[in-house]
DNA sequence: CGTGATGATGTCGGTTACTGACATCACCCT
DNA sequence: AGGGTGATGTCAGTAACCGACATCATCACG
């Protein structure tokens, strides 16, 4: 018999994603979610530095990947084969068994301002990560952050396309596709 | 005599703008802007959805700019000559005279992940906007959206750059430097 | 010239996001 | 057995907002 149970930021995320999506983001208390799993508010702050954040846990392997598969691209790669490389390899975390739970937190998302606000954050910390590498690699400006915030680009168009309803193809699929048209667009 | 001074909300933005810079963002209150130009801290909210829009008054100036040069391009233009008018006549609004005032007012935001969070979704508001006008000309996803977002990439950066120490040349010229770049960047 | 509508502001009370300080207490190591 | 550790609880406080109601110069209109 444990103390306390297991895996609280992830049990805390649930929670906050079901009353969410039933309830309303606005609607809910950080309060109601650390008590719909047993705990109190300053706990739930403990464990994420605002309300919005507990939707955003579990993002660094997301972008541990995305930035794993750039560099681990050839020190002299155009600086968009990183990008493309950086997609390539983030697409590995959206399998299909994840589509249903990304649908159900990307609706929660599109819902609500604040959180729209959070995600472009996270978005452009992730591009400037990406620019920082290729800075490294002698890239100048602004090459380098125009890549990166391409490279981010075709992941949330591909991401959202990737999510509709109905869509089926897969994530690497779509963003082969974005990524034409992007190319096709800059003429 | 009059009642009351008018422009309240500029001078709101003017006192805030004041305050952030020298005490800080969080450091200063909604009720310390208010009572710096004589008012209470319920009529800055009767002003300002929230404490971060004081910063962002005036921006539909630019905004409309930026789509009416979109709108002014011929019909049957091609996305990217459509992007390139917006960012023309967006230009417009970036003149010598208020390169000071920018600089101050982006280094308190720049300074404030809050505040650059709400910077980032005024920008994808715009690039909604313009992705609304292209689908109205017929041009399909993900080419406008993508079409969209890379107008506004090309003026984020090309602002940020604007904005940077020593920086002399015109926004006009920068953005045609930038826009070279991505062109040479996706080949 | 009176009067009632108007609109920006003030006042007040309340909710909620978040924080610092301190207490608790099962577990673990020695 | 006993002290250290780490996650949690408790409590009090600040500040961002919001709803409801009051105020009061101005102004249109009769």
């Amino acid at each position: 018999m444990v103390r306390w149970e297991p895996g609280t930021p992830e049990r805390l995320q649930a929670a906050a994603l079901e009353l969410f999506a039933t309830r309303g983001y606005e609607q809910t208390t950080a309060a109601e979610i650390a008590q719909s799993v047993g705990l109190t508010e300053r706990t739930f702050f403990r464990h994420f530095a605002d309300k919005r954040e507990v939707l955003f846990h579990g993002q660094q392997l997301f972008v541990a990947g995305f930035l794993e598969g750039a560099r681990a691209t050839p020190g002299d790669a155009a600086p968009l084969e990183v990008v493309r490389a950086a997609l390539g390899s983030a697409a590995g975390f959206f399998g299909d068994e994840r589509r249903p739970h990304s649908r159900r937190r990307q609706t929660v998302i599109d819902a609500n301002p604040a959180l729209q606000e959070r995600e472009l954050h996270k978005m452009v910390g992730l591009a400037d990560a990406l620019r920082d590498l290729l800075r490294e690699r002698g890239v100048a400006e602004p090459a380098a952050t125009l890549a990166a915030r391409v490279g981010t680009l075709v992941f949330e168009v591909s991401f959202a396309t990737w999510i509709a309803e109905g869509e089926e193809r897969s994530i690497d699929t779509i963003q082969a596709v974005v990524f034409a048209e992007l190319v096709a667009l800059v003429q």
